[in-house]
DNA sequence: TCCGGCATTGGACTAAGGCCCACTTCCGCG
DNA sequence: CGCGGAAGTGGGCCTTAGTCCAATGCCGGA
């Protein structure tokens, strides 16, 4: 799924739209698919691919904000390019808000288009690599066993041995086992090693998250 | 610097602007200050102020977007709302990939305004308190003399006091001399301590270079 | 019912880390 | 030129951590 799957997705009613912007990116090397609503766009299995949407902003059925709100739930997620007729103000900035990398307005030099989906297809690639990595890590927490994973919690915080023992009520001895068994699953070298991926299991999480919550922190 | 600290700058050539965009930002318990231009406001002294930026985009001699920029390179990083009376597509886009909290265009609501600062305020107190971490523990690093330094990065990458010993040339009875004044210093009750301050200390910076540079995953 | 996974503990032993104290060398600064 | 900080070295002692082998009790599935 690394190389070739890389794919740009056109979507525009515009027969010649999607003509014209899918020639440009295929003579720069993408590789592309075109569609004519984002609806029929939705339907198309994306698992596992990459790359990133070239989306008009004005369909029939499904506009494209609506569509950027339901890519935005389903994996994986692809960065959309906005392209857009008549855009005014209030949409594009809405769209930015949402994550867009970019929104151009009709008609846009080749050179923008191309700048924007590589912009786009960096980020595509951050994405995608960050997440590959953090499904790693989860996938090897969801191998430990309940009473390992308590194990893990404890230490990966600091806690000695002797300390996680007490709080689980067990001794020592078991701890120690468990600990054991936890690097071998965790695949750590060390215990700087297994803190940096508590780290990331968490803090990824997180980074999906911040941004939209009105916290405390907003008040005058 | 905490509590009463936080300001929002409203800046506008327009005087019915500032009086009525201060206004309704202090009936809501906002703290304002107001300047008629971006140089003005660029000259005031703004260290250790947290807030926000109210700024419109079409002002004489510095116009919002290179105001932007210019305050995006000073310390502190205050997050930005544009207002716009006539503002068009691209400099919204620019505005908003420029880091941009809102782009309101005006006339706007008075709820659009409140939710804007509220979210630049909520934006400003995270990063603030990130940016606030980050100099506590790189105060620390600095305390650290060359070769504790030395140590402390082995150490967080999971190296064994002996493996430290061998990569510095040293003994290791040194090492773990080096290595107790090191989490003295850092404060660090455990190694697990430790390198969290590590990545923190990284993850900082290199978040802040996020996103912009065009590397290597963009190609087709 | 028997097997395997899980949690638990024990003993013994080695390696590694932490702490206290003392001593030397080098180097810049007053 | 002496002083102090930084660096390196050493010993001793204790605590922790990691490892190997072994064993018990529990529970759910074949």
């Amino acid at each position: 799924m690394d190389q070739d799957e890389r794919v740009v997705f056109v979507v525009d009613d515009d027969p010649s739209v999607r003509k014209s912007v899918a020639r440009l990116l295929q003579v720069a090397g993408f590789r592309t698919e075109t569609f004519v609503s984002a609806v029929d766009f939705l339907e198309r299995d994306r698992d596992s691919i990459g790359g990133c949407v070239v989306l008009d902003m004005h369909l029939p059925e499904l506009s494209g904000l609506d569509a950027q709100v339901k890519l935005a739930e389903s994996q994986p997620l692809l960065p959309i390019v906005f392209i857009s007729g008549y855009g005014d103000v209030p949409t594009s900035v809405q769209a930015m808000k949402a994550g867009a990398v970019d929104f151009l307005s009709k008609p846009f030099s080749a050179e923008d288009l191309l700048g924007a989906v590589r912009e786009a297809f960096a980020r595509n690639a951050r994405e995608r690599s960050s997440r590959f990595e953090m499904d790693e890590i989860r996938g090897r927490l969801s191998a430990l066993t309940p009473r390992e994973y308590d194990v893990f919690r404890e230490v990966v915080t600091g806690q000695l041995n002797k300390q996680v023992a007490a709080t689980l009520g067990i001794r020592e001895k078991t701890v120690k086992v468990h600990r054991a068994r936890v690097m071998q699953k965790m695949s750590a070298a060390s215990l700087a090693d297994l803190v940096r991926m508590a780290e990331r299991a968490n803090t990824g999480s997180d980074a999906l998250r911040a941004g939209s919550p009105v916290s405390e922190e907003c008040r005058p």
